[in-house]
DNA sequence: CATGAATGAGAATTCATTCAT
DNA sequence: AATGAATGAATTCTCATTCAT
């Protein structure tokens, strides 16, 4: 009791170094922000975060990653159910448009982390840590897309490579939403993203007929 | 004539400075890139940086805005032909997959750049210096989807929001064929992308037969 | 009987941490040597040496005046024998170097301490906790010494300075000692110390025979 | 002619903030002696140093090594000439006396050196660096009186563990007269020092007639 | 023009000490 | 009494920028 007392105490703590973490960066950039901001914003002493996280690099490691857990969590649970392809797409396509909505803030940090920084130590760290969150997203949705291609439902092509596109293509249009003053609802940007991945954007006349 | 030598010398040493600072940029990432490191790989020395460039943040920009002009050109010229839509697209993606081919160290830069950092003034001079570079290969794509549209050619959907996704996607793709080590040849990707953009992932059994 | 049993808690709190101070002085340097090192080393938490003792200076005080106590009631025991002068010296040194054996990891404490450091208001409660430990072995021996003189068993000098040479010169030796993988008897050492203190290094030949 | 006269600015800068080091550690202690306090000393900002030290270990240890260099110069210069052994072993400690009264600040800093300190990486490399210096000059002398044993001057004993009796005990004297308000002439020290080590403290009476 | 040594503001990190539990 | 999480002053080190040569 006492003990799971501790570890409570503990867990908020860090969870509330990270927010503030995915906050000043969100609000700064990534290299601009500081430890004194971030304790700051944290309402705590700069040394108290590094009894949470043994230096800047882990903590933004483990910001990323912890938050970038709840959008695979949700997009996992997209892929799990046993629906057709296109409504798993559709599904994967609005939990990612709903987290980012709800996690705005995080954007920017999510951003900064595609791309590795730093030295070759920090980037091979880097690959281990926050490569494969992305990467799982990417494959899931490649053996979605594998999975279609052979029952015959989707045309046949490197599945990891639609995959990127996709996710790709649809987080630009998550990000565009989060840049405009007034955004269409997101039933209509996820029905837009939807169509143009099934059907693409071409209306071919003869197409439709003539094959 | 003495004017235009000067001229051109000077033209040199920017050219130089800026090829220092993508490819030191490439390598150590963003932050990690000091002036020194840049002025060491132009040969030359710190202080003559600033002969050239007002600081740091002007030299990234002005070498992003060198860098992705060659881009622009490539695009522009395959968007000016009187051209099919398919074919415009065609030649745009190629551009685009040709260019960060060519220059490979340019792309962490690119992906940098793309998240602006920094407080609000910062941004604010970002937007002027890099986004528009951007935003005009948005803009550009855009329109011709919004003409494709009015001809019939292409689904009615937000022009803007169909050319951030066809545009974020085949740089994902990029992105791909940069990091394999024996990438596909260029034209099976640009297939791969074009047929995605046009006629979307899904084989619609019913569509063909009932419409 | 109860207020007894406190004191030796106390006692026994006191004696462990000093021991936990002096074991981690010994392995990792005395700025090195963090509060928190020792209060792992001691099995306790980092506040409760602040119960013990004031600050960090005066457990480093208190543990040096403590370990060297020891030595000094052997030494002191050595000295306080009627004995010749030869042997209280021999005593002296025999005391010395058994006390640095059997306490390897109080000597780099002992050595780290010899030396004041820091300001004027430092030095002088430095001056008052640790060097008095240090004079008093000086002064006993310096006080032999001129006994000795007076007797006209010991040649005419500066007491002080001969005490000083004797003393350094066989923690020298003890010092040696201690990094050697296979020192020779503490018997040997002994001799070879007080055979050198009695009658110095030279063979003179002319001197023999002449008086 | 210029390269030469770069050369020399480096080497005065490079003296200049050794000199500092030595006054602030000097004054301040080892471990309270901050680069901030040696810039300022020296009268330059705390990143200069960093252009010709590497860090602090490296600037103390460099500091360390420059300022004994100096004493062993002079002791290699008193040992060399062809001199008999009481000679050589007068020569030696005048330098040694002569060196410390002229470079006092420097005791501190030799003091706190002789000790190694810090982690095991650190320890790795003071070795390296310092204990050379010192264990060079204990070889010396032990290589003297090797000399002298084989000539039948010296008592046969360890010469090695005698030369660190003898330099030992000689810079407990040096460093006696350091915080001394008015010290014996130096002569007078060399000469209790000298006649200690040659002749010992003893007055055997039965010795000189008997044997 | 070019240089690169010097600068110093500012960042990350450490650790002796406190104090609520 | 004991704890150990929290503190924040102090320290080391970095690096964009300046300016005398």
């Amino acid at each position: 009791m006492s003990r799971s007392k501790e570890e409570v105490v503990q867990e908020f703590r860090i969870r509330s170094i990270q927010e503030a973490a995915m906050r000043v960066i969100a609000r700064k950039g990534m290299s601009a922000a500081t430890m004194a901001d971030i304790a700051h914003e944290a309402g705590i002493a700069k040394g108290t975060i590094y009894l949470y996280f043994r230096d800047r690099d882990e903590l933004v490691a483990k910001t990323f990653e912890t938050a970038i857990g709840e959008l695979h969590q949700r997009i996992d649970a997209a892929l799990a159910d046993d629906q057709p392809i296109d409504e798993k797409i559709r599904a994967m396509i609005s939990a990612q448009i709903g987290f980012f909505s709800e996690n705005a803030e995080f954007f920017r940090l999510y951003m900064s982390l595609r791309m590795p920084e730093g030295n070759a130590a920090q980037q091979r760290r880097q690959k281990r840590q926050c490569a494969p969150q992305y990467l799982a997203r990417v494959n899931a949705l490649a053996g979605i897309l594998k999975q279609g291609m052979s029952r015959g439902e989707v045309r046949k092509a490197d599945p990891r490579r639609l995959a990127l596109f996709l996710i790709e293509g649809s987080i630009a249009i998550t990000f565009e939403r989060l840049n405009e003053e007034a955004p269409p609802s997101e039933e209509q940007d996820i029905d837009l993203i939807v169509s143009t991945i099934l059907d693409g954007i071409f209306i071919r006349k003869q197409k439709r007929s003539t094959h």
